[in-house]
DNA sequence: ATTTCAATCTGTAATGAGTTCAATTACATA
DNA sequence: TATGTAATTGAACTCATTACAGATTGAAAT
């Protein structure tokens, strides 16, 4: 167990070096956190999750990481909650619903294309998102 | 002209009575301010162009109003900026882009069904919205 | 090994949007 | 005019995020 758990995080070590992301530990963590946790966390759900395996962990730090991993195309900024920016793990695009109720997100499978247009009416897109919020299904 | 505004404020004042909001001044200012500018403002935008014409204003004044006037319909919450909320005057669905240069925020006309769900995957929809991110065609 | 240097991490302080709350004001009705 | 409810105000507060300066890390050079 102990060295499955090892060779995953030298394996995400290699998958960060080919992005030329020098692949500290913090970074390790939270992408080992974002890979296998798809809830769209928040900087805090993510600060305490993994704080436990690494004492001296700032929260500044997870700020720094997520930004940059956004930055390289790795996680994907959710703005759909006023509260607090969310971090999606990018794949294939899809949408989100958010409940009013309890704060979760899901993800949408939706066929719709129009999260891949380069250009709408003559401004320069780089990101799109359909986000729908309302009440989820355990909650109604 | 002051005729003319007089009139204006009046027909605010009874748009507000038919939808049963009691047409105080600050009320029917800021509903005068998103009617007439599609500019997608925030909290603080709205409270420097209109606290000029009311010298006691305050800004929780104004968020209680946006608050309540997005209960009623009258506006749409935009959670696109991270920064701040902005807000919108309903009209037809429409889709959003904002550019990460300048901030402003356009009105996309999108042919697109996406807005239209009651429900997706089980969720009750409330809110659908349409974002993209990017630089604008005048920032290009 | 030691030095060097840049990149990363850390923790505190500052910023600023948004909320809470108690006191004041406005307004409709009796 | 009196009364009661709703709306407004402003100060204090919360809390996510950023700024910044000092400490640590790690790789390359000597």
């Amino acid at each position: 167990m102990v060295n499955k758990n090892k060779t995953l995080l030298n394996e995400i070590k290699e998958i960060l070096k080919s992005k030329d992301i020098k692949p500290s530990y913090q970074r390790i963590m939270v992408y080992n956190y974002m890979k296998n946790h798809r809830n769209h966390p928040s900087v805090d759900t993510i600060f305490k999750a993994i704080s436990g395996s690494i004492p001296t962990l700032s929260k500044t730090t997870i700020y720094n990481i997520l930004n940059f991993f956004a930055k390289k195309g790795i996680v994907d900024t959710l703005t759909i909650d006023k509260n607090e920016v969310r971090y999606d793990f990018i794949k294939t695009p899809h949408a989100h619903f958010m409940c009013k109720i309890c704060g979760e997100i899901f993800d949408i499978h939706l066929k719709s294309d129009v999260c891949l247009k380069d250009f709408v009416e003559g401004h320069k897109v780089e990101d799109a998102h359909v986000d729908f919020k309302g009440v989820c299904k355990g909650c109604l």
